[in-house]
RNA sequence: GCCUCGGUAGCUCAGUCGGUAGAGCAGGGGACUGAAAAUCCCCGUGUCGGUGGUUCGAUUCCGCCCCGAGGCA
């Protein structure tokens, strides 16, 4: 099989050249994106949908907002559509910026033991009877590799190491798998910076034109979502917990808004650019038609004969 | 015109009883295996407004000038 993905920092035009590449071999978008699973956060994750576009983009819209999802999932779910369009003889085209979902769609990670919650309340409860460095100090004596690169400070890391640890008497595995399951073609779509911040500025604009706030009132309001939960930590939505309750203005939540997803884009790109064998694209000085011959001309693809990673 | 208070990192400011300076925010870099738009780590040299003077040495003290805020006329 072969895949092709657009990827790259917010912002910068995946949706459009996925469409495009779309149109053109008749094919589907799988979009990989962890927050546009949520159905109802249409604006502030920029969602495109098949009515937008005019071609059928899956892993959108497929859980509630009140859900939880993760990577895991993600992977299981995106590959199977994968397969399906490949058996029609259509090319796989995804398009998104969450990286880990790309990068376990794309290489067989072994995840370890299922998450459980009622460990994970156990978890919690003892880190904050015990605090963060006793915790890391467990692990180090169950797997001092493993510790060494969990960060003590990095409290959900080291709680997911140590429930991997108690649900199944093993450590996290580390098998690290650098043969993706099918050849692949990773555009990377890398704007220079003030470009993308510009376009971010304005992005954001344009969803609080588009109704954001009503957006947001109906999920806290209608739906009944907190802000705790993990839908509503998106960028977009979490910075209106201080403005609802009246801490910060109007202009300051969009300021926040902006700037939080500067930071996002810039920690995107960070993630991206672990993948040597990436096609790197500057999609503000070339032409959708160029960007789409690129992505679509047959060389570029990647079956791990070479280091994916420059690691 | 006079008086007062300011002028220090992109922004807000601290500080140096004279030995060329440091916080927050912004910004930059990085990590990432079942929450990932999450989570975490690292990074601070700037004519200390200008110019003379005192001094071994001034951003720090003194004079003058420029700019800003307020007050008095």
């Amino acid at each position: 099989m072969r895949a092709l993905f657009i990827v790259g920092p917010t912002a910068c035009g995946k949706s459009a050249l996925a469409t495009e590449c779309a149109r053109r071999t008749g094919s589907e978008i799988i979009s990989c994106d962890s927050m546009q699973i949520y159905r109802h956060m249409d604006i502030g994750t920029a969602k495109t949908t098949e009515a937008e576009c005019g071609v059928p983009v899956h892993m959108v819209d497929i859980v509630e907002p009140n859900a939880e999802f993760s990577a895991f999932e993600y992977a299981e779910r995106a590959l199977e559509v994968a397969e399906t369009l490949d058996s029609q003889g259509k090319l796989p085209i995804f398009a998104g910026g969450t990286g880990l979902y790309a990068h376990s769609t794309i290489f067989p990670l072994t995840f370890g033991a299922a998450k459980d919650e009622n460990v994970r309340a156990e978890l919690e409860s003892e880190l904050a009877r015990r605090g963060a460095q006793a915790m890391w100090e467990e692990l180090a004596l169950l797997d001092p590799d493993d510790a060494a690169k969990i960060h003590p400070n990095n409290v959900k890391r080291l709680l997911r190491a140590l429930e991997i640890a108690r649900v199944s008497g093993e450590t996290k595995p580390k098998g690290e798998s650098l043969k993706p399951r099918f050849a692949v073609k990773m555009i990377f779509l890398k704007p220079p910076r003030n470009a993308l911040y510009a376009a971010i500025d304005d992005r954001v604009e344009r969803m609080f034109e588009a109704g954001l706030e009503e957006e947001v009132g109906r999920l806290v309001g209608e739906r009944g979502l907190d802000f705790g939960m993990q839908s509503m930590q998106a960028i977009g939505y979490r910075e209106f917990a201080p403005y609802l309750s009246g801490e910060i203005s109007l202009p300051q939540l969009k300021e926040e808004i902006k700037k939080d997803t500067r930071r996002y884009a810039k920690r995107q790109e960070t993630w991206f650019s672990r993948y040597k064998f990436a096609v790197q694209a500057d999609p503000f000085a070339l032409a959708t038609d160029e960007l789409a011959a690129l992505a679509l001309s047959d060389d570029g693809y990647f079956n791990g004969e070479e280091n994916a990673e420059d690691r």
